[in-house]
DNA sequence: ACAAAATTAAAACGAACGTTTAATTCAATT
DNA sequence: AATTGAATTAAACGTTCGTTTTAATTTTGT
């Protein structure tokens, strides 16, 4: 097996420097946009590389993301554990639920002294792109789901299943926009120049995130059954 | 002029058609995913009609864009108009900025009996598209931007100019991801069965944002992370 | 009605795409 | 040193791409 990442030994092995590559070409064109002439080109190497260490172009994709997915996720579930170990029997609060779904993530934009902003700019652009690309790549957050989704009803047991519902999906669209926002800082309008700070920012993601949950109940809106009529509009 | 919309009269004219069928390819495919030749195609039309009218396949993706866009932003800029008006001279509340700068998008895309939703999956997939095929059409943003973050750092003049971009940003996000679980709801895990109600979900992330964006300022950000944490009230 | 302009149609262009093939080089083991 | 399997190379394959060209057709103005 020659499987080894890239900053284990000074000589990149010809598989590693097209993962790099493709990373960064994927997250700045897209994955159509990207080809493999151009991935091999600036990766110096032989254009038949894609097809003989990845068998397809398809393959070179998924590679790329499960290089970064599976340890991200696993320390998402590690940290959900550790939180829920530290609660004990009672359900950990929404906070520590939301770190431990939000923190990992956003640190590993920064970690490796950047290296991973290229991924990162392609995993926000993931769930929008073509699906014949990423089918192939959500079974890495099935798992994931499951055991959050659950903490996230343990931790909000008055909630209806459509406030969780829902307020699990807004967060999750907070934070997917907050890694492009990280990305593209120095290019957007209004942008305070102290903003950039990942511990900063991870807990302006967690407080909002934790306030917007909780108001999801018991707030303004009376609706109560589940096939409520509509409300009239402020 | 054969600028006519294409629900006006039962003829569709060969403009209107390329443009519902592009709209609709752009959505599921992506547009480097989407070929002229598929276009037309679908479209019931040359293949030379598309450069004939659109000049290029460029100049197709930018009408795609601006024949929603420009309606949608004057919407939200109209109701952001009609709630200053309402406040006087007082800034307006929090949760009616947010309504006029959420709801037009929201309910834009469930308008049409539906035939919106394929744009309104394109939308959430501009931002995330190569610089290439949508630069030309941020310009639709920059006086939206400019309205709206002048009333939201009115609605909350306590806030930093960090915790209003952060905020805004956050809720951007949410309104993204939310158009994106609107057009995939039924292929979602955990979904509710009621949770598709447009006028509740359009009170769900007000109430959300709101909650979110006054949390933002003032409230206890205890976490004293390793990493030196000057955090909150510059 | 008829000429002029606008539109549609069919065919072809050159370029770029993903992939495959066959020959060659490299690294390790006997 | 010889051998063998893996890794790399250069060239070509067939396909599809966006665009252009030329001709036929429809629409429009007088």
């Amino acid at each position: 097996m020659t499987t080894e990442t890239s900053s284990a030994k000074h000589k990149q092995t010809t598989r590693d420097r097209i993962l790099d590559a493709a990373e960064r070409m994927f997250a700045d064109k897209g994955l159509d946009g990207s080809s493999v002439r151009d991935i091999t080109t600036a990766a110096n190497v032989n254009l038949a590389a894609v097809n003989y260490h990845f068998g397809s172009k398809t393959g070179l994709i998924e590679a790329v993301f499960s290089r970064h997915l599976g340890p991200m996720n696993t320390a998402r579930l590690a940290l959900l554990d550790r939180v829920e170990e530290q609660a004990g029997e009672s359900p950990p609060p929404i906070e520590s639920v939301l770190d431990a779904f939000i923190r990992p993530v956003v640190m590993h934009h920064l970690a490796e002294h950047g290296a991973n902003d290229a991924f990162m700019r392609l995993m926000s652009r993931c769930l929008n792109e073509p699906p014949t690309h990423t089918e192939q790549v959500k079974h890495h957050f099935d798992a994931l789901m499951d055991r959050f989704h659950t903490a996230f009803s343990r931790a909000l047991p008055d909630h209806s299943p459509s406030e969780i519902f829902w307020g699990v999906h807004f967060s999750i669209g907070i934070m997917h926009h907050t890694l492009h926002v990280l990305s593209h800082l120095h290019h957007l309008p209004f942008c305070p120049a102290e903003s950039a700070d990942a511990q900063t920012v991870v807990e302006r993601v967690v407080s909002y995130t934790a306030a917007g949950m909780k108001a999801q109940h018991g707030s303004t809106i009376s609706v109560k059954g589940p096939c409520g009529g509509t409300i009239s509009t402020p």
